[in-house]
RNA sequence: GGGCGGUUAGCUCAGCUGGUAGAGCAAUUGACUUACAUUCAAUAGGCCGUAGGUUCGAUCCCUGCACCGCCCACCA
């Protein structure tokens, strides 16, 4: 069957996505005769659209998924969907508001169904995309982090912790979002250098009021909720006033001066003004020092009416208002200029507010202790190494996780408060009265987790835990996991102390950190940037292989990606398909059987045939250990040489003249065959496609083993003697002919001089390998020798090729050529001799070492005589 | 402020156990050649950031410095 004239990537890929899952050749069942090979997506957030990240992750799981899948893995890729709570509510909020209604118009139950409603319809729509990636999922297992069995596994997880006295609630400062009006996590809080005012302010002392204690702050609408001022214990200037009063200015509350470690003599006036709720310095040293806590902040960021005279401003314009306000009583000294980190909201960026509020929390450092053994023993491997370090790094310095958000659209916090009052009531199911005093009014929390509160069950509630089934016997623990550096604590950590503590195993065993995709400049791709390259243009473009081949051959750490950097997928995808044409259209004679295996025995077989099953099996040999590596730039660069390099430019070319060759056809064939698996993970459609040609009846080519390697069949010397007489004498020739401006019309008549008929054989195998110069001159090489006067020489190896010169010649610019040709040959050989006498690099050098270099001084001295033989048969 | 990474051809990067450097793209030159112009061939281009050290020998190991980038962090 003959292939097209050009590869149509569209008509291929939707086609065969369709053939695969159709098929169900991605789906994994437990087969205890078979090793599990499981890798659990890391789920991308249902509000998600396909992006370069995206692409990269998942290109780069496929890959391994693939591969293992061809070796005989029953592989097991875990699709989803995170719910992503604040994300998908501003999502539909956003719909809300050009309805010009917010979300407490339709009320929780609405608004949720809202959410549910659109869940439903664009829910899928990343799923769909990574479908036209190519990406092999196990898709009828596909879960969705608010997905009822999931759900349970979430609420079951808190009710352990809780019962295990690993969840608490506590009032403490967290990261408050005034604009999305819910509490973030430490990570969820992004620190961004901001320009910001220094702001140094006098408190006047009660006793005497025209004596002040000057205090710099950044944030001075938050005075109104002082309740002291702290001082350093060491600090000589104000060591007097410790323990003074002083007047709180604008709100007129007495506040002590008190006198704290942590104040830093160096910064700022020396005086830290005291504000325990809205700090969370300050909340530690009011708990120190049993200071009231006044919160003078409304969850919108608006003023309260502890603030006075300030209330209902918003905190910004209360910020102007009251520099105004001391600008007047001349309490205000200066304006320091201070660049220092604002916390922002991750999803809003809104200025995130330190706030003092009631919150649930994990301790985190009992789970942390074991997280941290697995990764220092190896259990858990994080590539590249370095970023165990920051993992280690983290993880010993790791604080308490608030899991509590203030929204609605998530996994509502399983408990539930008495109407009197009672100790809270953490239960699976709705509880119907209290258990302390039968209490029957019952009000559950309205609060949601965190989505990484379900996020970290990922790699065994998939497998619905925590009901005990087969899956989960058989797919945990999962084998690696893929993911940005980002979320290597938001998600990666968890994981593993989740899996620790509720699977007692690691959820995984290997963890590869792979870079952040940049645009040309080295900056994120973002949508607000506008420099984001939209894959799904690229696929629809070049082709998803063409995407996927390029995204990954460029992935060391960051990816420096413009559009022009996918043509080099697409290039090679088109030389795969115009190179299995030639094949198609030439191998006629296939005998189903035929084995490579038996090369070994050919006598009579031509050394470039030798040479391309050699330099196949020891690729393939070499590709393997790349992907087991994680260096996948790596293997993609070996299969590009290999099949481009190798196998097109040069043996397909050779055997030109050799098609009615049955063995040549044969060995072709089987080549093409196995190249097309070896490239299968890379670039699954257009390998599929063509494999539908050759190879129909073995069914789909991402089902079919990979090809076993034949380590007899690697001969390094055959690849050594084709490099050096092939390569050598065709560009000699070649050489030749372009400085001597020969026209291809013209035969060249050459004679060889060799010392061996051996060599002989040798070289006029690989004299016929010359591509285009092969079929005008191919009998050039066993052309008698006319007149050695009037000839040049080309260095061929060590035997010589003898060409009769013609009128067109340059001769004098050829000459120079030669010259400086022994002038650098003759330095190089200088160095490497003046090397071989010192004495010491002889004695202390390893032997193979010293015999190289002798060996290559002689190489470089045969090369002088005969350059030197050229120049005079040029004169 | 702390930690980490980078600095190799004009550009993007390889170079995994130390032996005078590789690829792709771009450039220049040549070729319509019956699989492919998304091609083929050739050329040119590098004191491997800087200063020291270890070594017979350093792009590679050690130290200092410079510049670029990333992450973490409660100095108000």
């Amino acid at each position: 069957m003959e292939l097209s004239s050009k590869f149509d990537f569209k008509a291929v890929e939707d086609k065969w996505i369709k053939y695969w899952e159709d098929n169900n050749l991605f789906h994994a069942k437990v087969n205890p005769a078979k090793p599990s090979y499981t890798i659990v997506i890391p789920p991308p957030n249902v509000t998600g659209i396909l992006h370069m990240g995206h692409a990269l992750n998942n290109t780069l799981q496929d890959i391994i998924i693939r591969y293992k899948r061809m070796n005989g893995f029953e592989v097991c890729w875990m699709p989803g969907t995170d719910h992503a709570g604040i994300a998908t509510q501003n999502v539909v909020e956003k719909q809300l508001a050009k309805e010009g209604k917010r979300r407490d118009d339709l009320g929780r139950e609405a608004f949720i169904a809202k959410l549910w409603e659109w869940q439903k319809e664009y829910g899928g729509t990343i799923l769909h995309q990574l479908r036209k990636l190519g990406a092999s999922c196990d898709w009828p297992r596909t879960r969705f982090t608010m997905d009822d069995a999931y759900s349970e596994a979430v609420k079951y997880t808190f009710v352990e912790l809780y019962k295990q006295g690993l969840i608490y609630q506590g009032e403490y400062i967290i990261n408050w979002c005034p604009r999305c009006q819910t509490a973030l996590s430490d990570e969820e809080a992004e620190h961004q250098d901001t320009h910001g005012n220094l702001y140094h302010i006098r408190y006047p002392l009660k006793d005497n009021p025209n004596e002040f204690l000057i205090v710099a702050t950044t944030r001075p609408e938050t005075m109104l909720g002082d309740t002291a001022v702290a001082v350093n214990p060491k600090d000589k200037r104000y060591k007097k006033l410790i323990g003074k009063t002083l007047m709180l200015p604008l709100v007129n509350r007495e506040i002590p001066v008190v006198s704290d470690e942590f104040v830093d003599l160096e910064f700022g006036t020396g005086a830290v003004k005291v504000t325990p709720a809205h700090d969370p310095n300050d909340f530690q040293m009011g708990k120190r020092h049993n200071l009231p806590f006044i919160n003078v902040m409304h969850p919108d960021g608006r003023i309260n009416e502890k603030g006075g005279a300030f209330n209902n401003l918003d905190r910004f314009d209360a910020r102007k208002k009251i520099i105004e306000a001391l600008k007047e009583k001349d309490l205000l000294v200066k304006i320091d200029q201070h660049m220092h980190a604002v916390g922002h909201c991750y999803r809003c960026n809104t200025v995130v507010e330190p706030y003092l509020s009631k919150q649930w929390f994990v301790k985190m450092q009992p789970l942390a202790q074991k997280a941290i053994e697995v990764v220092k023993d190896g259990r858990v491997n994080i590539y590249p190494e370095r970023w165990s370090k920051f993992y280690l790094n983290w993880m010993e310095n790791i604080r308490d996780w608030c899991i509590s958000r203030q929204i609605w659209w998530g996994h509502r916090i399983p408990v539930w408060y008495c109407a009197k009052g009672c100790a809270p009531i953490v239960a699976m199911s709705t509880p119907t009265k209290c258990p302390q005093c039968n209490e029957t009014k019952l009000k559950q929390d309205p609060d949601v987790l965190d989505t990484w509160f379900s996020s970290w069950l990922w790699p065994f509630a998939t497998f619905n835990w925590p009901q005990k089934n087969e899956d989960l016997k058989y797919f945990y623990p999962g084998s690696s996991l893929f993911t940005a550096s980002e979320i290597i604590f938001f998600w990666v950590a968890r994981m593993i102390m989740a899996g620790l503590h509720f699977m007692d195993d690691v959820p995984f065993k290997e963890v590869y950190i792979h870079g952040t995709v940049r645009d040309a400049k080295g900056r994120k791709m973002s949508k607000s940037l506008g420099n984001a390259i939209d894959p799904l243009e690229i696929i629809n473009e070049y082709g998803a292989d063409a995407l996927r081949f390029s995204l990954i051959i460029n992935s060391g750490q960051d990816l420096f990606i413009s559009k022009e950097k996918f043509e080099i997928g697409r290039n090679f995808a088109n030389k795969i398909w115009n190179a299995s044409r030639l094949v198609l259209m030439n191998a006629k004679d296939i005998d189903p059987n035929f084995d490579l295996s038996t090369v070994a025995q050919m006598k009579n077989l031509d050394l470039s045939s030798r040479w391309i099953v050699s330099k196949f099996y020891s690729t393939l040999e070499k590709v393997g250990v790349s992907i087991e590596k994680f260096r996948y730039s790596e293997a993609e660069i070996l299969v590009q040489d290999f099949f481009w390099g190798n196998f097109c430019d040069w043996y397909l070319e050779i055997i030109k003249d050799k098609w009615n060759d049955p063995t040549i056809q044969n060995i072709t064939y089987k080549i093409l065959e196995n190249s097309l698996k070896m490239i299968h993970p890379f670039m699954p459609f257009v390998t599929e496609e063509i494999w539908n040609h050759i190879q129909k009846e073995k069914g789909a080519l991402c089902v079919q083993p990979w090809p076993a390697i034949q380590k007899q069949l690697i001969d390094n010397q055959v690849e050594g003697q084709m490099q050096f007489a092939v390569i050598d004498t065709v560009s000699a020739v070649r050489n030749l002919r372009v400085q001597w401006n020969i026209k291809p019309q013209e035969k060249l008549n050459c004679h060889l001089m060799t010392k061996s008929p051996d060599e002989l054989k040798l070289l006029q195998d690989s004299a016929a390998t010359i591509k285009y110069l092969a079929r005008l001159e191919s009998l050039a090489i066993e052309n008698q020798i006319k007149d050695i006067k009037n000839s040049a020489t080309a260095i061929v190896g060590n035997a010589r090729l003898v060409i009769p010169l013609s009128g067109v010649i340059d001769l004098e610019k050829e000459k120079k050529r030669i010259l400086a040709e022994i002038d650098q040959t003759k330095k190089a050989g200088e160095t490497l001799a003046a090397r071989l006498n010192n004495d010491d690099f002889v004695k202390r050098a390893p032997e193979d070492v010293v015999a190289k270099d002798k060996e290559r001084l002689t190489l470089l001295q045969t090369k002088i005589r005969e350059l030197e033989l050229v120049i005079s048969s040029l004169s």
